[in-house]
DNA sequence: AAGATGTTTCGTCTATGATCGAACCATGAA
DNA sequence: TTCATGGTTCGATCATAGACGAAACATCTT
C-alpha cells in the first residue's frame, strides 16, 4: 500500500464503494459472513475477501471463525462512532445523492447503531440522563455519577462487569440523523439489551430499525423523560 | 465519479494520500494557500489544485481568493472534529506542520501588507474596530457603522475623498503571519498614512518592517485596545 | 467415503485517477 | 505597457488496486 499519513490509510479503506457498503451492513451491530458481506455489496465472495482481509488488517473489522463460516463484526465502538460521523458529514454535504429519499422516519426515530440505540429516542435518552445528573461530562468523555449508578443498579444493569471491560463504559457518539449525542460504550449497549430483554423493542430483521412496540416506547419515555 | 454510497466519496477524499496532508495541514485552522498546500504535500500545483477543487466539491473546504493568492481552510468545524475523529482511530498524534509566515519577529509585529498595516498590530486594530462596532461585518465585505464614520473623522481621516474612489474603503485582508484578518482598503491605507503623520510609525528602509516608536505605539494601543 | 458449501489464493485484465509538462489566465509590481 | 508570480486547464503517461475465473483449501453433510 502507498505511503503516506495514517489517516489516509483509514480514509482509503472507507472509501471504496463496495468495503463503504460492507460497513454500512455491518453498523447494524450483527455480525455477518464473508458471503453474506459479499452479497451486500454486490461483488463475488474472492473480491469481498480480499476487502475484508484489507479492513482486518487495517484494524476495521474483526473476524470470529465458527465452522465453515467466517463472521465479521466492527472492531470496536470507536469504529462505529467514526463511521457514523462520516456519514452525518455526508448526509450534510452530500447533495446530490437522495439514495433510499427523504429518509426512513422509522430509521430516524430509533435505531441501533453498532450496538447501542440511536435516533430520536438514543438522543432524548442521552438529553434524560444528562439532565437529571447521572451521566456528566468529563475531559473529553462521560462520566457515571454516583446518581447514575443508583439509578442503572435499579435498572438491573449490573455495572461491575462492564467496567472491568477495557471499552469505555460510557461514550457520546455523534447522531447521524439528528446530530447531536447520544450514548455510546458499553452501558450504551447494555440499555439497549436490557430494552429488548424487558421486551420493550426488538431489532426489525433485515434493516437497522429497532422497532418499540406501544407499551414499549411508552415506558422508555417516562423512564427518560425530559 | 464512481456510484456508491455517499461514506465512499468522503472517504476517498480523505484517503488519497496527498489529500490527506493537506487536509491534516489545515486542521491547524490556519488558511493556506494553494502553493503552501502543494508544498506541504510533496506535489505539484497543478495535481494541488485539482485536489483543491475536488475537496471542495466535495464540501471538505472553503477557500476565500484574495489577489493573487487563494485562501484554503476547512468548510467548517463538523469536517474538523471528523478528521479528528479518524485521526484519533488511526491513533497518531498530529505532527508538526509548517511554518507560515516570516520568521522576523519585527515583521511578525507590524509591517506593510501593500499599503496598509499587517502583522500583530494590525489584527488588533481590526479586532478593536470590529468589537466596537465601527466596523460590521457585511455579505462578503466589510461595513463602516455611523460610530465608525465619528470615529474615524475624530481621528481626522477625511472620508468622502475615499468613498469616490474605485476601490473598496473597507476590505478585511488575510494576515500572512497570524492568519487571521486585518483592514485592507483605502481606509486601511489612509490610517497607516496617519499613523505616518502623527509620528507614531516609519517605514523601515529597504524592508517590509513598520517600526513604531515607543511613545507611538503607546498612544496605536490606547486607541486600538481590546 | 463422496459431495456440497463457504472461503481463500493465484493470475490476469482493466479502468480509474494521480501525476507532471506546457500553456494559459489573473493579479500585482515596476 | 511589460514582467513576475500564483493558480488553473489541458493532454498524455503510468501505476495501482479492484474486478473476476479458475482452482485450491477447509469444513460440514450424507
Amino acid at each position: 500500500m502507498k505511503e503516506g499519513p495514517d489517516i489516509a490509510r483509514l480514509g482509503s479503506l472507507i472509501g471504496d464503494p463496495a468495503r463503504a457498503n460492507m460497513l454500512t451492513a455491518l453498523l447494524s451491530g450483527k455480525a455477518l459472513t464473508a458471503s453474506e458481506l459479499a452479497a451486500e455489496a454486490g461483488i463475488t465472495s474472492q473480491t469481498a475477501s480480499a476487502h475484508l482481509s484489507k479492513m482486518e488488517a487495517g484494524g476495521l473489522l474483526a473476524q470470529r471463525k465458527q465452522g465453515r463460516h467466517r463472521y465479521f463484526t466492527l472492531a470496536d465502538d470507536e469504529v462505529g462512532s467514526v463511521l457514523e460521523a462520516i456519514m452525518g458529514l455526508a448526509a450534510r454535504k452530500g447533495h446530490l445523492r437522495t439514495r433510499t429519499g427523504p429518509k426512513d422516519p422509522a430509521l430516524r426515530h430509533a435505531r441501533v447503531c453498532y450496538n447501542h440505540l440511536a435516533g430520536d429516542l438514543g438522543v432524548q435518552m442521552m438529553d434524560s440522563l444528562l439532565l437529571r445528573g447521572y451521566l456528566t461530562p468529563e475531559n473529553e468523555g462521560l462520566g457515571l455519577t454516583a446518581d447514575g449508578r443508583a439509578f442503572f443498579e435499579e435498572f438491573a444493569i449490573d455495572l461491575e462487569p462492564l467496567e472491568k471491560l477495557r471499552r469505555p463504559l460510557c461514550k457520546s457518539c455523534l447522531d447521524w440523523s439528528n446530530r447531536r449525542s447520544h450514548l455510546a460504550g458499553s452501558l450504551g449497549s447494555a440499555l439497549l439489551t436490557r430494552f429488548y430483554d424487558l421486551a420493550w423493542a426488538k431489532r426489525l430483521e433485515g434493516s437497522r430499525i429497532v422497532s418499540f412496540s406501544a407499551g414499549g416506547e411508552k415506558e422508555f419515555l417516562r423512564l427518560f423523560a425530559v
